[in-house]
DNA sequence: TTGAAAGCGCTACCAA
DNA sequence: TTGGTAGCGCTTTCAA
């Protein structure tokens, strides 16, 4: 079923045909009404390739994310659900690449084939070769997360240091002198992940600021590996009373381990960190936390995007995000110590 | 950059490129080089419209699922990781369509308009129209999940049903006698949610097999629900002992609402059902689970929807998967009763 | 072994 | 207000 089918039953022209659907010049209500009839009666829907090819554009965006090596968070499978809505509302599809940092068949179809308008990336890092070579082809792309130098590019972003200064303060003003900071993996850390990296730097900024005694420990992405990273924490120093962390899939492994240590949160450990509200809320004691509005970051990332594909002379846009902190259950008062 | 462009300066054909590019024409040695030479100088990658539209084939599957309103789970997102990893190690990409059960335009879009070659069905209902609708236009198609009448469709599933008899049987073997299912949403059950209604067939028949008594609840998908839900349990029927459940993102609000409740898991209550590893490792203390092996289903499901695709004629295949349950720290003998 | 040319289905320009 | 037609970039048949 094709144009030439409608035309033909519809009695115009194919040119016609196309006009009524798309509305580019007027059509006599008279033929447009009958057009309308044979395509109700066939159910007849044009061609997406064709309609691509002819018109130079897709119609589709790709969302380029990791190898499932990085486990996904919550926060993640947020961010993709308020992209697909947001572009479908906008009629556009979310295609999916998973793709390393590097070259990549997956990507390079993506782009190079031409089978989207422009692209998403996701976990960007400080310094990122992907941001580099789009900036290089012109190709439309707005990152999650920045780079170090963001200039010139759109992005969407947390601010990670900040967010970690307030979770910093935030212990401070209860009293905790001694804190530590659990960050994401050693790996990711070392790759130049932006939000591990920034929020590595607010840690040690927020620490001298308030002239707390704090250390760092990265930590893989896993229960297992927060479990681990608490028995080094306790013994490395049992006087720590707070924990700030990022890493939303360790968390359930932190309450594991404090829990065997005979430590109670929030009485004997606070906790704070960055995490997605629903993934806070599950656990117990639920976690005080900035809130990531993972959602609303996948619509404005479209946005951002769609502004690049319709104008790309434009100057990009970006936007940083600071969620307030959630109060809930993993932050108490620093217990009086007992000298 | 088109394959003109490239005929040109290697100062052949257009069809010899093309021939050069597919292998389905033999090319002589010195022109092939010749060709690839310039193709990569210039970096000439062909046009996935154009190619979609002359072969007739977009080499993209979309994957259908529902809208966030139903909490996307940690088993949908490795799920979708699996969907995602396959199809591009077979150089297909794909697309997303958020779509509620019934007639919606992104759906309508991806097969309607032909975007993609085949989709993936996700939370299939007992009577579902999608999959109506799919038989009827022989379009190529795969459930996760099945219909009440599968036959002649591809899909692959979890037995849900022998999963949760396993999950009672466990319990009964540890003496529990007066257990609760806590099911998924009764919004979903409406529906007819395969899952949810094949889950709560095996509980109920499980336990008349097992001469327990058991009563069943439906859940919301949030961990505040499964906290209301573990209070309503408990002054339904303080001699409960064990809960089995579905309800992976409630499991988090059980734990906490038995926590509340003064009941230790496992001394004073067993849990066991039906989640992702990583999600069932995650909390503490650990669930004793049948570990939905997410990501290979996904990987299963490219493979269906593929056959599907290169031999429709064929009789679609199924594969229906009862992974064994993981004994983790959840469960525990009931506790000798005093009378 | 290679080239010419007719599509694939739609869009949009040029004419009428 | 409408029709004719030349592309969009690639594949594939027919001929040489």
């Amino acid at each position: 079923m094709n144009i030439g089918e409608i035309a033909r039953r519809a009695k115009v022209s194919r040119s016609t045909v196309s006009y009524a659907l798309s509305g580019k010049r007027p059509v006599s209500e008279a033929t447009r009404l009958r057009i309308q009839q044979v395509i109700d009666e066939i159910g007849y829907q044009p061609n997406a390739s064709a309609r691509a090819l002819a018109r130079g554009e897709t119609r589709a965006l790709g969302l380029v994310f990791p190898p499932a090596s990085t486990h996904y968070t919550e926060m993640q499978l947020e961010f993709l659900g308020g992209v697909v809505e947001a572009a479908a509302v906008r009629d556009y599809d979310i295609l999916m690449s998973r793709t390393g940092a590097g070259e990549d068949r997956s990507f390079q179809r993506l782009v190079g084939e031409r089978r989207v308008d422009g692209v998403i990336l996701m976990e960007i890092r400080l310094q990122d070769p992907r941001v580099e070579r789009m900036r290089e082809t012109a190709f439309p792309f707005v990152t999650i997360g920045r780079v170090a130098d963001p200039e010139g590019t759109a992005w969407v972003d947390l601010d990670h240091q900040g967010l970690i200064r307030h979770c910093v303060q935030h212990l401070a003003e209860l009293g905790h002198e001694r804190i530590v900071f659990v960050n994401r993996s050693e790996g990711l850390i070392r790759l130049g992940y932006e939000s591990a990296r920034r929020g590595q730097d607010g840690f040690d900024l927020a620490v001298e600021e308030f002239g707390l005694t704090g250390t760092s420990y990265s930590c893989g992405d896993d229960a297992a590996s927060g479990e681990a990273c608490v028995q080094r924490i306790l013994s490395d120093d049992p006087g720590t009373t707070g924990i700030v962390t990022m890493n939303e899939a360790a968390l359930g492994g932190i309450y594991r381990g404090l829990a065997h240590a005979g430590r109670k949160v929030p009485h004997d450990m606070s906790i704070s960190g960055i995490a997605g509200s629903r993934w806070a809320e599950a656990v117990t004691p639920a976690l005080t936390a900035a809130d990531v509005p993972a959602h609303e970051m996948g619509r404005i990332a479209i946005d951002l995007l769609l502004e690049r594909i319709s104008d790309p002379s434009a100057a990009p846009r970006h936007q940083l995000l600071t969620p307030p902190i959630s109060l809930r259950a993993s932050t108490a008062p620093a217990a009086r110590r007992t000298v």
